[in-house]
DNA sequence: CTCGATTAACTAACTAGATAGTTAAACTAA
DNA sequence: TTAGTTTAACTATCTAGTTAGTTAATCGAG
């Protein structure tokens, strides 16, 4: 809880100053780091020493804590998803009418990238690399459910036009998770070349918005 | 070109016949399996000796013909793009109407991402893993600049909603590769348990169409 | 409260095996 | 023969995981 900074001048290699002795910290932050790593490599490409260096501690310590890099990685992808998991749970989009409720959706997705930038990187590994081996252990079943959910009720209330809600979901997935998975290939294209600033990112979200909503809506508008 | 079946039975473990002594020929097979082992780990989680024994020759092979495992990388990214330019080249998207250009670039997307697997997974890999350092080698540039070029003609003509091009086509590109490079994890989620049937890939294809063209038109349709 | 014993957190140095890359010799087509 | 192709066997380095021992916090008896 308190982040103390015990020694003195030792000198650690750690930025995130390390606090002395307090496993749950140090788990915590030896999986900060794996996140960090799995993210950019993936399962197989990721190194356990760098993992350990970031955290300011022996290579040892991931052994003592986590078992091997697999079950190191598992537990990355476990923790996630169960904060993930809950913060879902608070959301409630059947209250909403399914145009807002997707509004929402969409608003939640550009907010999870930016605040949780590893998540969707992890998974995108896991299919590549790992034949989603572990993809049951993310949670993405969960929000990609309840897209589906919002477009069906969507169709069925007259909103949106005839489409197959888990194609038109995955659709969606696939504008919200691509520019900012692909964007150190984007910002190579002269017109994308600041994609990563905020106000890129905000442009991205209100286009990104109007795009999957002109995608679902129902063109002759019948009031019913 | 030729797929000779030289050796009688000396029983080599690739499954692609070797050529003997036929540099060409080896040298597209390293770099067919070269592609395959980097499009599933990447540059950093590649390893040479699959690449290697999937040829059907020895590691020492691929440095003879391309260097280091970086420098066979470049080579795999390199004669891509070569290929790719190629059919792009023969293209012809300004001869069609904006409407007609799109559902045309729309299907090639769909169509190379069944005959040529490998090259968006290489293409998101160097994203995540390699900070887009060869984005450029990749030729990626083409396809894009096209597809925004015929959104801008369409907004232009009055057939498009005012949309900003190159945020809309990251949006498309989004929708046709996400289904593909995902499909490990969506293949867990029961209404998508089929998704890669060829039936499957069809019916994502219209889909995809379908949601990409009502995401650009205009609502309100004015002839001129 | 306090000092020695106990336990938990942690490290340095190591091992075994994997992996990129090398080398020298052998093979083969011309 | 000769030059280009290929291999077997090698080396150096890297990396996951181990081990034995150290340091720091905690606990309990006096």
């Amino acid at each position: 809880m308190e982040p103390v900074v015990k020694s003195s001048d030792k000198g650690k290699r750690s930025s995130t100053t390390r606090a002395a002795r307090n496993p749950d910290v140090t788990k915590a932050q030896i999986l900060d780091a794996a996140e960090e790593e799995f993210a950019r490599y993936g399962l197989a490409g990721a190194r356990t020493e760098p993992i350990a260096a970031n955290t300011g501690v022996t290579k040892a310590m991931i052994h003592y804590y986590f078992g091997t890099k697999e079950e190191l990685y598992q537990a990355v992808l476990k923790r996630h998803s169960e904060i993930f998991l809950k913060t879902l749970e608070q959301i409630d989009l059947s209250d909403l009418s399914p145009v807002e409720a997707l509004k929402k959706f969409v608003k939640l997705a550009v907010v999870y990238e930016r605040t949780q930038p590893y998540h969707g990187k992890i998974l995108l590994h896991e299919a590549m690399t790992n034949e989603g081996k572990y993809f049951k252990l993310t949670g993405w079943e969960v929000p990609i459910g309840m897209g589906a959910e919002v477009l069906q009720r969507g169709v069925d209330e007259g909103y949106f036009r005839p489409l197959d809600p888990w194609l038109t979901i995955v659709h969606i997935m696939g504008v919200m998770t691509f520019y900012f998975n692909a964007t150190n290939n984007l910002k190579q294209l002269p017109p994308l070349r600041d994609c990563q600033s905020p106000e890129a990112i905000e442009a991205f979200a209100e286009s990104a918005m109007a795009f999957v909503l002109e995608g679902v809506l129902k063109r002759a508008d019948a009031e019913s």
